[in-house]
DNA sequence: GATGAATGAGTATTCATTCAT
DNA sequence: GATGAATGAATACTCATTCAT
């Protein structure tokens, strides 16, 4: 997918942000439909319908249904970036608790953007493999932000486990538990889950 | 789905193997192109082509295209599903080794069945409410067992957790770390894999 | 169609029979699945199932579907082909109650034979034309009859009117209202309605 | 059926106009098919050929087969729908002379649409219920006006007969009797046959 | 007489995308 | 910027009928 609209010779700024209005509107209500009906089950003329754009203008703004997808992805990932550069996260002295606020942070950023996560897991294979080694990239940033806390706890020994960058792996997969098994977690309320998560996770990686 | 073929009247033994063998076959090729190309994308004519089975044949031996997806699914359960009743495992009395041993059982088929897990959890949302429900029926099942064994530590004072049903869950579905995220743990052999997450996994519940 | 079956070579009196009765099992169940849902609408599968003979085995006793449908016709006019042979209404002198007798007679077959009559109506285009030429010459018949009651009751100047075969077509014709638009006289009994039919065509044909 | 076409925000008139006249040209010629082969036996391909249009662009035009048999019906009904508001008919006083125009009015449409009117009786039972109370609703319609014209005769004690709605009934399943029974009637010129079927007609429902 | 399996052409319908205006 | 119409390939599925055993 080349960037057939966005390399375009210098527009005027007005226009440009009108373009990319468009594109957010159609990405947000595509956004919704895959996730309600999948990416294969979601038809374009659906999608022109819900955003009232005609279809054949639909083409104007985006040049693919696959660009859709990874648009949509490249979505759903912004949302949780910046969470590890917050003062309130990047302040904290104690890997404990640091890795405790992050936890926290991240469960409910997944309770919020449960459907949004599916969908990762779900139509990710779909993409073609440059775009999906893109959509991961931004997968690993949070990896390594955790393996970064957990480094650091070893260092200090209040953390006590083999091996950093696969416990910090295994905390994000931990971390997508509801997202991915919502299914059959639904006798515990939210606030259940995020502390059962948070007491499984640390026990997992204290000293003793 | 009706029963179209099997409550045939009893139908002579030899027969009737063919015809499951035939179903069978139908199933495992469907399998194989579900995994590597998604359900949606997979069409009836590869199917046929990959079967060697005339399209319109196809139709004699499944009902329809979601039929085999049911019967991939029901495959990929099986292998799992007497896991727990052979005596290497029931015939254990302590607990935390027979966590143990479940683990790496589960842990070794999940290895060997990568694709065919990622597809449940890609896939199982096309089902029909009734055919997705029959089969997680299936996964509780799993969870059940392993919940048994934690209630049983839980009574001898060897494990220690809050919610025996949540951590059932939770083992289950990091049991499902590397069939989810195979992409991000290259740098592991499957060996090492296996350590990690069982020391990870018997940290978290076991008692001080 | 060659009469494949029937101008074998003469086969033991007690087989044909046997043969006989299936096609006749087979016409029957196959005409109350036409009149159901229409003669395209319905596969051999689903006469297969009816009869529970095996789908090739149909083919034994029919040389195809048209045939069926063939068969189907003859028998719907089967029953009504005495009625004017009976001493009941060929022993009546009076044209004009011999009239009044067949209407009532005919309007009986039309209540119970309904859906067949329908069916002539809806699916006799179907048949290739000689055959449908073999159902409408057996239809031929009953007008005639009831043409030379009224020629009969013509010369004894008891009815009155300008074409007698007209006139019969017609009458054969108002006696098939009900099977053609009984959906428009639900609001009247049978009862009423042979009274009123009845009345309608007798002061049509009436004498002053 | 929804109005997905004809519910679109006004668009300029005289590009509807080009969309309906296309829509036309469908029905028109699938008709043709309809009444020749039969609904079940007429392919989308024959009338994608007959029109001309792709058969992919076919269905930009209309929403299924279905909806064609119906606008098909819809068609054939509308010619005759404003007979009755015509003033040489609403603006005859007698309601015998008025009976009598009605009579020749409606057998002049039934000649030249024996066809279509064949259809009708033939395929109705295809649609859909709903689509089906829709056509049988205009066809009420009909009988409705007779029985207008009957019961202001009843008053004027010009006709005599029991019940009016019946009888309304009964004059339009007669005046279909050409449609119907052609095959039987071929000695009769058109001239002949209106003459007859009136004075059958008007025989019955005259008082003495 | 019966049966399981095959065959090959057919069905209505949907799709993403593009073109001309 | 927008729209109506087109395109051509693809979809899952069904059919009546026949063959080999």
């Amino acid at each position: 997918m080349s960037n057939k609209h966005t390399d375009k010779a210098p527009a005027p700024a007005g226009k440009k942000r009108l373009f990319q209005k468009r594109q957010m509107q159609i990405v947000e209500k595509a956004a919704k439909l895959f996730m309600e009906q999948g990416y294969a089950q979601t038809s374009m003329r659906q999608i022109s319908k819900a955003t009232g754009i005609d279809l054949s203008n639909l083409y104007y703004f985006i040049e693919s249904k696959e660009e859709i997808l990874f648009r949509v992805f490249e979505m759903i990932h912004r949302p949780e970036s910046d969470i590890f550069h917050r003062k309130e996260i990047a302040g904290i002295d104690d890997p404990v608790e640091q890795l405790r606020v992050v936890i926290r942070k991240i469960l409910n950023v997944g309770y919020k953007h449960k459907e949004e996560i599916l969908l990762l897991y779900r139509e990710s294979k779909l993409l073609s493999d440059k775009l999906r080694k893109a959509i991961l990239a931004k997968e690993n940033h949070f990896v390594t932000h955790i393996e970064a806390i957990l480094t650091r706890g070893l260092g200090k020994k209040v953390f006590d486990f083999k091996d950093a960058s696969f416990t910090a792996n295994m905390i994000i997969f931990e971390l997508s538990l509801y997202p991915l098994r919502s299914w059959n977690l639904k006798r515990h309320s939210l606030e259940e889950l995020t502390d059962l998560i948070e007491q499984h996770i640390m026990k997992a990686v204290m000293a003793a």
